[in-house]
DNA sequence: TATGAAAGACTAACTAA
DNA sequence: TTAGTTAGTCTTTCATA
């Protein structure tokens, strides 16, 4: 990871679909430079996926979750970032154990969410907060 | 927003490198017909971006930030977006107004942006959290 | 680092609903 | 009039030297 890297990273961020041949002159490095260093941060997962940043249901949300203390929360999580309308699940420090990121197509989607998290066997307790705004970095 | 772009994204949040002729075959049309659908995708927003997923710094964390009710949290917002460690920003419901999705080289890189966050006037108080491990969905 | 073959994306003309 | 298809052309990638 050097200044390269990052710089690669950073048009990435902002367009993956950026030509390796585009990235090599705003970086000021060749194709073929950029092409192995892309795949090697994919080998060394810098890089986890390409993907697409997303607004499809009109209702964002984070759900904290405390979890029982014996509970391991690496279970748990597995399960729920299977769920259609979870993004991502952050396990975290702090009050609650576990973050889910959810992108609902309304609010009601949101609810069943939470109703079907506070069903887990493993949950104590649920809090909700809806993104109201978005900006990406 | 029907079946067919639902199953569209649904290969593109996977690896937004899919060829269109590839997805096609997935889902059972042409592939003019996935660049089509994935143009108007754009157009409306549904797609915000081609991104990609880093794990780039060895520390991730939220930080949650209240700031001062006479304020405004889109002016702080777009400017926190562009501080170099911040992934997003989010204006949330809740006890706290703002959370930014942060990935640092080290706990002092998260440390230096919660004294950052701290020292703009409009910030009233904040509260941090690692993410200790992350599932995407 | 260059180069050329192969893969993929794009243009535009066409068809069907 | 809009959505989908297809053939031909152009661009990008990737392996080789």
């Amino acid at each position: 990871m050097d200044e390269l890297d990052r710089a690669i990273l950073d048009v990435l961020r902002r367009d993956s679909r950026t030509p390796y041949t585009e990235i090599a002159d705003e970086v000021g490095t060749s194709e073929g430079t950029v092409r192995n260093r892309v795949e090697r941060m994919m080998d060394d997962e810098v890089i986890e996926r390409f993907t697409i940043a997303t607004r499809t249901g009109n209702v964002k949300a984070m759900i904290e979750i405390s979890v029982a203390v014996d509970v391991d929360t690496e279970g748990i999580s597995e399960r729920m970032a299977e769920w259609e309308e979870v993004d991502f699940v952050w396990m975290v420090s702090g009050e609650q154990d576990v973050v889910l990121g959810v992108d609902a197509a309304d609010t009601r989607g949101v609810n069943d969410l939470i109703t079907k998290a506070r069903n887990q066997e493993e949950v104590v307790s649920t809090k909700t907060r809806l993104i109201l705004d978005e900006q990406l970095g």
